[in-house]
DNA sequence: CGCCAAAACTAACAACCGTTAGTTTTTTAT
DNA sequence: ATAAAAAACTAACGGTTGTTAGTTTTGGCG
C-alpha cells in the first residue's frame, strides 16, 4: 500500500464520516476506526483534520471548474451548453456522492485560507454560469428573467439529487436526467 | 424580563450561532457570551444544548404542518394549492431567516427521539405535497411527471432563498415571488 | 538475512466541552 | 421594606478533542 492510495483511502472515509456526522461532529479517533488504525496513525498521512476537508472541497471545485471551462469553449447553442452543466451535476453526484455532499454542507468549516480559495472557486463558477443563462436571454433561446435567480433555481433543483442517489439507483439515472432536464428546460426555455 | 422572553432570546440567538457556525461546531460558552451572559446561566431557561436544536426544528415543522393542514381544505385548483404553498416558503424564509437555515442544515444532530418526531413531521408534509401534485397531474393542471421528482426539484429551488435573503432586501421580496412562480410553474404546468 | 524507511503503536498533553453545585445578586410581589 | 423567587455569578467536574513524542512493528529491496 503506498502512501498515495492510503492518504486517498483516509480522504474518501472522512468524506463518508463527515457526510453523517458533519465536520465538527467527526473525531479523528471516529475517522481512523473507520480506516482501520489508531488515531496518531492518521498523522503518517495527513497533517490535520483541516487538511481532509480542504482536499475535498477543492478536489471538487477543481472538477466543476474543469467542466465550465470545456463548456465555454463549446461551439454550441446556450441551451445545449447549460445541459452540457446539468448532465456533469448529475455525473459527478453520482461518482463522487460523498464529496459532494460534504462539499456543499461543510464548505463553510474550512479554514480561513482554503476558504479563500473555495470561494473565489465558487464565485467565477456561478459568474460563468450566469453568463451562458445571461447569453440565452439575450439571443431569445431563454425566457426573460433575472440570470442570477434562473441560476439559483437550476443549481438548487440539482442539490437534491444528492439525497436521492444511492448505488442501487444508477440504473433510474437516464430516468431522472431526462425527466429533470425537461422540467428546468420546460421552465426557462421560450416557445417551450 | 420574564422567563419565556429570556428563553426565546436565548433560542434565537442560538439559531443564528448554529446558522454559522453549525450545531456541533457551537459553544454553549458562545452563545452565553452573545446573550451577554456566562454560560451556567443558560441553564436557568434552558434543560440542555440538545433542547435549543429541538426547540428551533420542532418549531418550524409546526408552521409547516399547520400551514399544509390549512392548504388541504382549500376549496382550489392543485395550482393555486402550490401557489400557496410556495408563498409560505418565501413568508417563512423571510419571518423565520435563520430557524430555517438551521432547520435545514442541522435537523441531522438532533437526538433521537427528537429526530424521530422531525422525521415523521417531514416526511407528512412531504406525502401531503407529493399529493397534491398527483392530483394536479391527474386532472390535467399540471405536465405528465413523477410526483417525488416533482416535488423535490420545487422544494429545492425554494430552499436556496435562504442565501438570498438579507432583511434588506425584503423590497425585492414581491419580485422574486412572481419571477420564481413563474419559472416553477411555467416548468411543471400544461400549455403553460 | 539484514537494513531502512514507512507505518503502525502506546501514552500523554493542553485545551475545550456540556453540565452541575453552591453562592450571590437582582427582580417581583405583598 | 422585606421575603420569596428568579436569574445571575464563580468554580470545578469528568470526559473528549486534535495533536505530538517516542517506540515498535511491518514490508520491500540489496
Amino acid at each position: 500500500m503506498n502512501q498515495r492510495s492510503r492518504k486517498d483511502e483516509i480522504i474518501q472515509t472522512a468524506a463518508i464520516l463527515f457526510r453523517e456526522k458533519g465536520y465538527t461532529g467527526s473525531t479523528m479517533r471516529d475517522l481512523a476506526h473507520n480506516v482501520g488504525i489508531e488515531a496518531a496513525s492518521l498523522y503518517n498521512h495527513i497533517n490535520s483534520k483541516d487538511e481532509l476537508l480542504s482536499e475535498i472541497c477543492i478536489h471538487i471545485a477543481h472538477l466543476f471548474t474543469n467542466e465550465m471551462n470545456r463548456v465555454k469553449k463549446l461551439n454550441s447553442s446556450s441551451v445545449d451548453k447549460l445541459i452540457a452543466l446539468i448532465d456533469f451535476h448529475i455525473l459527478i453526484t453520482i461518482d463522487h456522492n460523498d464529496m459532494i455532499a460534504v462539499t456543499n454542507q461543510e464548505w463553510r468549516h474550512l479554514n480561513d485560507s482554503s476558504m479563500t480559495g473555495f470561494i473565489k472557486f465558487r464565485d467565477q463558477y456561478e459568474q460563468n454560469f450566469k453568463a451562458i443563462v445571461k447569453e440565452g436571454i439575450d439571443n431569445g433561446e431563454l425566457l426573460q428573467a433575472d440570470p442570477e435567480l434562473v441560476m439559483f433555481t437550476v443549481l438548487s433543483s440539482l442539490r437534491w439529487l444528492q439525497f436521492w442517489y444511492r448505488p442501487d439507483r444508477k440504473l433510474e439515472t437516464d430516468t431522472i436526467r431526462i425527466q429533470l432536464k425537461n422540467m428546468l428546460l420546460k421552465g426557462i426555455q421560450a416557445h417551450g
